[in-house]
Order: structure tokens, then C-alpha cells, then sequence
DNA sequence: CTATTTAACTTGCTTTTGGCAAGTAAAGTG
DNA sequence: CACTTTACTTGCCAAAAGCAAGTTAAATAG
């Protein structure tokens, strides 16, 4: 490749956001981070869908290399190792609390209660607000232990 | 497996939506469909990301299995099949405009204008009904070739 | 009517990635 | 000082992706 020759997908935001979080695993970490709370290795590794050791550690290392983790050891137990979400991963939660829209509507095993749905479309920055804050207070809890 | 035993992802939205689109390539060719106009299985490969005719061939039927695209046979040109979006590939556009939104503040080489990222934010459901009216009107255009 | 082209795939092969089991290293605990 | 916890790494096998070539049906050209 040239100095004049790109990819010609460069630029385009899906194809960007399809790079980053556009695989299962990656999918269901940013899920684990940014809904349910989740930190540490140990939590990613035991979660329902069951993601093999070796792709958990590849797959928390790319999402530090994009910007979206940060690393950091536990200050009161140095073998444990807290991923953060970056506020890159935090800007995400509107398009996932979208996706659960869409998921709750069609999936017709879904656990999602249909008030999310409704309470999304009635007042959506009120619920990502609160979802948001979700994410500052466990960040606060966290955060106390890796300084 | 016994009856009373289920995976314990089920019911999981976001699972759910990974399992539709939380692929690359599954990614791309509904970007293609709902914001490029794509129809056509020479449209999508001739795509700038190059998907490979077989697994393209795999994903339009993975993405037909789970109602995402209805195929047709073009009546003018029977070798030709037209993939027609459904209404549940219709109403992911909200969430993948938000991934738009998101991309476009945080991918330093976006080609997106920021006016888009701006309207959306200033007005989400007028900039999502835009995008809906063009997907109608790709769709009443394609729709007369396949009766 | 035959030959070529267009369009949508399929097949076979190689390379890459994912899944699983076991192992390792550093830190903390009894 | 042995044992456990935590976060990985390594090696092996299976599944999926990438690539090139082939196939089939329909349309078009001569």
C-alpha cells in the first residue's frame, strides 16, 4: 500500500463500531462491564455463556488496545486485576440500551421486562441517565480499591 | 440436556442481538441494507470491505433464518434475487444510529459529518424517521421488480 | 439456435480463529 | 511452609474464514 492508497472502509462509523465490538465475546464484555457490573477477570471468566480463559484474556486486551478497558491491580489483593470502562465504553450504553429495545420487541424468549422497552421510549435520556449512574456508582466502589 | 435445564443466556437481549449481528460480516451487510440500499447479492459482495462469495452465501441465509431478510426472485431478471429488509431489520435502525452517534465522536478518522451526530442528538426521532423513509422508498422501488 | 455473459451460488483447499484441558507464576492465606 | 486464589499461557483439535475455481440457470448477442 501506497502513502495514497487506504482501506476504503476507513471512516465509516458501523464498520469502526463492527471492529471493536463486533464479535460475541466482545459483544457480551461490554455488556458484562457496562450492565451488569462486572470488573474482574475472575467475574468475566464465570459468566453465563462461558467464555474459554484464553479467549477472555485476548479479547480484554483488545478492548484495552481500542480505547474501551483499562487495566489495573487491585491495591488490597495485587493478584487481582480490575478492568475499567473507559468513557469511550460509556458512551456505548445508548446504542446497547437501544439494541435491548429492539431485542426485547422480537425476541420472544427475552427476560427483559417490556416496562424497559416502554420506559426507554417514553423517556430515553432519563433512562440512560440512570443506567449511566449505575455505572459511576459501582466505577466509585471500584475505585477505591485499585488507587 | 433435560427439559428443566435450559442455557442460562437465554433471554439475555443483548445475547440475543449478538447472536443476529454480533459478527463482522453480519454487521456490515445490514449496514448495507438499512443505510447503503443494498438488495442484491452482487451489491453485497462488491461491497469496499470484500466479503467472500461463500460466506456471504452463509450469512444472507443465516440473516433470512432469523427474519432478518426475506429473499425474492426478480421477476424482470429471474438470476437476480432481491434481500428485502423486514420490520425487524427495519426497527434496528435507532441502535445503529446510536453506534453511528458513538463512532462519530470517538473514531478520529470518521467520515461521518458531525451534523449528523448533532441532528441526532438534537432530535433523534426526526433523524430516525429520515432514514426509515429512505429505507421505504429503496423498498417500493425494488418491491415493483419482484411481484 | 448457438455462444457468450451475467448472477448466484457451491466446492475444495489453506489459513486463521475458537474451544477445551492442562499448566504456570505471583500473590495471599492458614 | 504448604495450599489456595487469581490471572493468565500453552498445546492440541475442531470450526470458521479467506481464496480460487467450478457449476447452474437465465438472459443476451450474433
Amino acid at each position: 500500500m501506497t502513502k495514497t492508497e487506504k482501506a476504503p472502509w476507513i471512516g465509516c462509523p458501523v464498520r469502526y463500531a463492527a471492529g471493536i465490538f463486533g464479535d460475541k465475546w466482545s459483544f457480551v464484555l461490554l455488556r458484562d462491564v457496562l450492565l451488569h457490573g462486572k470488573r474482574y477477570y475472575g467475574e468475566f471468566l464465570t459468566s453465563d455463556e462461558g467464555i474459554a480463559t484464553n479467549v477472555l484474556a485476548g479479547r480484554l486486551l483488545r478492548l484495552e488496545q481500542s480505547g474501551m478497558l483499562t487495566r489495573h491491580v487491585d491495591q488490597h489483593k495485587k493478584s487481582k486485576i480490575c478492568y475499567m470502562p473507559t468513557a469511550k465504553a460509556r458512551a456505548l450504553l445508548p446504542a446497547f440500551l437501544a439494541m435491548m429495545v429492539w431485542a426485547t420487541e422480537y425476541d420472544k424468549c427475552t427476560e427483559a421486562p417490556q416496562s424497559f422497552a416502554a420506559a426507554f421510549r417514553e423517556n430515553p435520556k432519563e433512562t440512560i441517565a440512570w443506567y449511566e449512574a449505575e455505572i459511576d456508582r459501582v466505577n466509585a466502589k471500584v475505585r477505591a480499591l485499585i488507587v
